[in-house]
DNA sequence: ATTGCCCTAATTGTCAACAATAGCGCGGCT
DNA sequence: AGCCGCGCTATTGTTGACAATTAGGGCAAT
């Protein structure tokens, strides 16, 4: 029964988890603008669900930094912006930089394998479509995904994956200013594995912090440039 | 009415916030002891409110990772382990010294004699009581929290001051292996503000870094000594 | 005696009705 | 005409009852 049901790709076992999901998705494709408004009777129709289920979605989404809710006065996407944007990267830079380090001391020779053919994968299709990295966005994802779980750190794991991980693809949706960086990322990565390979967990973390500071400048200078021309990433404080 | 109600400390403003807070407080505390199974009716019935914003509380609790539930199961306090808590310092490592970081770059001069006058106070706490420093680890992780507000950046901030630092307080609850440290602590927060003072910000999160590491190090040799004599830190699957 | 199944009871998940709050527009007052 | 206060409505917070699921124990069959 119901419109959130195992039809699509949810999976959960409770109509909570499977109506979070749901909208997990709506909000990082951008099919639920960030600043949106989130009236619970609305969105609980529209998903086939009670307000119960939908509540405990929307709460967990609120932990994901997805949404923002204030007592009271209801739920919204949240607000996407620049500051926000640096404050993420910072925090990644942290995070990924300590799991590198972390994988680097722990991780089997095998995870250096899994990691390197993923690399391989993106070289080839970075091979036959020049330019413009769609692929590699999600596949830079990948990688830094996978170098979170070889961290061996349940909870550095968890913050990146699960915390900042949609709330990074959120913003790739939105902003897409990261050009021509794929093929220096993909050199990135490529040293980053190398020196894990060496066992040298310095100079592993160095660099991956060295890899994510670099897509923050990266951004900060199309911020500027942005800036000079005309659009504003501003909150948007009207509905839709 | 209710016994949950503002009689306490609890100050929000709905019936989940209040319980949240008072829960988290009985958890950090002790009063709910690690590993301990909530049963819904039951914890509804002693805070006086009803299962809805019970299960609010309870969610909220499990994102700060205060608590564990599993769909169906329910929920226990979070059990407490070795592994976990040196997990918990490799994190804190990588976010406290990106936050020092930010901070020595952007907080203001009347921040860092904030901070001087802080470390005056536990100075003069020190000197009256040698050696075992019950005030000096709540001050300890009143230095962290300032310095964490102090870097501007409201993610790091809130993983630092809310996710991780109800954690922090309960482990320094339950494993009181932090002996005579207190007063290296509180010459290397010192050495921590002298580089900020300078705005040196590579060297102060450096020196963030190893305090961080050197309790954490502190901890590990704690943990060998138990291990070889009696006490097991194991997860406790018996209620209470 | 042991193992597998079924059944019961306890607990969690879900729902729809009720209460309370806050934002908003209207009307009256100054 | 502008401002303040009041009441209304839309929305969130809360509740208690109902449904579904799991875990445990007892019974029967091998």
């Amino acid at each position: 029964m119901t419109i959130v049901d195992n039809a699509d790709g949810s999976s959960g076992s409770t109509i909570a988890e499977r109506v979070f999901e749901t909208i997990q998705d709506a909000i990082v494709r951008g099919d639920l603008a960030p600043g949106a408004r989130l009236v619970e009777p609305e969105l609980a129709q529209r998903y086939g669900v009670s307000r119960g289920p939908l509540r405990e979605a929307l709460q967990r989404l609120e932990a994901q930094r997805l949404v923002e809710r204030v007592p009271h006065a209801g739920a919204r996407v949240a607000a996407l912006s620049f500051e926000r944007l640096i404050d993420l990267a910072q925090a990644r830079e942290a995070l990924e930089g300590i799991a590198c380090r972390l994988a680097t001391e722990r991780c089997s020779d095998a995870d250096l394998d899994r990691l390197e053919s993923l690399l391989e994968g993106h070289a080839k299709r970075e091979e036959l479509r020049e330019g413009r990295g769609y692929f590699q966005r999600e596949g830079d994802l990948d990688f830094h995904f996978l170098i979170a779980q070889a961290s061996g750190n349940a909870l550095v794991t968890q913050l990146l994956c699960e915390e900042l991980y949609h709330l990074t693809r959120m913003y790739r949706h939105k902003f897409s200013a990261y050009q021509g960086r794929s093929r220096q990322a993909l050199a990135e990565h490529r040293a980053i594995v190398a020196a894990m390979r060496e066992r040298d967990a310095d100079f592993a973390e160095l660099l991956m912090r060295r890899h994510v500071a670099a897509s923050r400048r990266n951004i900060e200078i199309a911020h500027r440039r942005s800036l000079a021309s005309t659009v504003h990433y501003d909150r948007t404080d009207k509905e839709n």
